[in-house]
DNA sequence: GCAAAAGTGTTGTGTCTACACCCATGT
DNA sequence: ACATGGGTGTAGACACAACACTTTTGC
């Protein structure tokens, strides 16, 4: 065994395609754990940061323009892996809606909620990447990394209910969000579909950079006073 | 370069000692940084996981039966460190008030809004590691890892206040976290001082583990209904 | 006119801060 | 009696979910 560790960077990516929260997997050709499918990364490079080694990495598979958020989960030891010690650092990145990024032919997007029988640790490292979104949907604007430029409520509906799994109000959703200030109208309206309808309004987030929009303040005084 | 990072812990420990919230730090004999201050930790070695690590290295500065909570903060690949790569993992570890750790000579606490000049990055690690317990202690029972097992609700303010570097009522810490069943009452009461003073009710912790007492779950239906 | 889809008005509930007031003790 | 510190009652502000209702379109 080396005196030092190798060190890798992994990345939980997460998209909502076809209304349902898929994670970007990868099946493993090679021992160990052959057949298996696992989270896309790899080994860090001297001299870069744990940031550019998984964006390095993850060019490989998706282009890394196209991701929206990218945010630390945790680091572990791999205990498992036989010869070589191993650290792994787990990413959390967020691609929006409407990009459908060229994937290699041994990546694919695998709902979370159906996932196929993975590698390592894989399967809790992916679950809590999906505990952190859905977190941050409640009391952040993170709901910009998912959703495209511009949209409906309804359209954003969908998107809030793959990724949170429970049934969302279209209603609830845009007074809280726009009371929040996190969404603002374009002042461009959809046209209805053939079905008829009464046409939609069009809304961007505000700001599209990670912001807490609910403190959950508790005890705090409202009146200054530090 | 060694193709393989060194890779350490290092933890921000954090108590509330005269009132003030407070930082363990420790001052390097040895270049680099001779003379500055920095987080206790130390390197990983084989066969550990990172929490065994850090909790070995705080070994020798405080006790570790002593550490009421320990949880990961970040990681990082550390810039300047000249001839070796090197990649660190924080921690935040908290000790409840009633506890006063012998620590070595090299070591102090120092109050985190009045810090010495210090090593590295990690002026910004313990910025990190405050802020986190602050949110925390908005939406947990993490109270207990800083609280001593009883104590009067104006003793668990002054804790509240120190942490939170902010004016916190009695009056409501009492009410908000009663109401969420975070304390419960022992039955006993404080027998005023020769001052005088109705005498107080002695409250604990109803549990000692970390749980998320307000779900911000904003948009969640409150019938069932998944 | 009628169906479809979007959006608003309104009500009730719960949690929170603030502040007045009451309680139990020592001197 | 009165000072000291602990504790409760209550009112107002606010955010939220739920649901009825209105608006705007296509056919």
């Amino acid at each position: 065994m080396s005196p030092h560790p190798v060190h890798s960077t992994v990345a939980v990516v997460l998209q909502v395609r076809e209304a349902r929260l898929q994670v970007l997997v990868w099946q493993r050709a090679k021992e160990p754990q052959s057949g298996r499918w696992t989270l896309p990364g790899g080994t860090l490079a001297a001299g870069e940061s744990l940031e550019q080694s998984i964006r390095r990495h993850l060019a490989a598979k998706v282009d890394v323009q196209e991701l929206s958020h990218l945010e630390q989960l945790e680091t572990r030891v791999d205990a498992a892996v036989a010869p070589s010690w191993q650290v792994s650092t787990a990413y959390l990145g967020l691609v929006p809606t409407h990009l459908d990024p060229a994937i290699p032919a041994d990546t694919r997007w695998h709902p979370v909620d159906a996932l196929p029988p993975l590698a390592f640790d894989d399967g809790v490292t992916i679950e809590r990447g999906r505990d952190r979104l859905q977190a941050k949907l409640s009391y952040t604007n993170l709901g910009f990394a998912l959703a495209p430029p511009e949209f409906t409520v309804s359209e954003l509906r969908t998107v809030y209910v793959a990724a949170l799994g429970h049934a969302v109000s279209a209603t609830n959703l845009q007074r809280v969000l726009l009371r929040r200030g996190v969404l603002e109208p374009t002042g461009e309206r959809r046209e209805p579909g053939p079905a008829g309808g009464r046409p939609a309004a069009l809304f961007r987030f505000r700001t599209r950079a990670l912001a807490i929009t609910d403190q959950f303040a508790v005890l705090r005084p409202q009146r200054a006073g530090e």
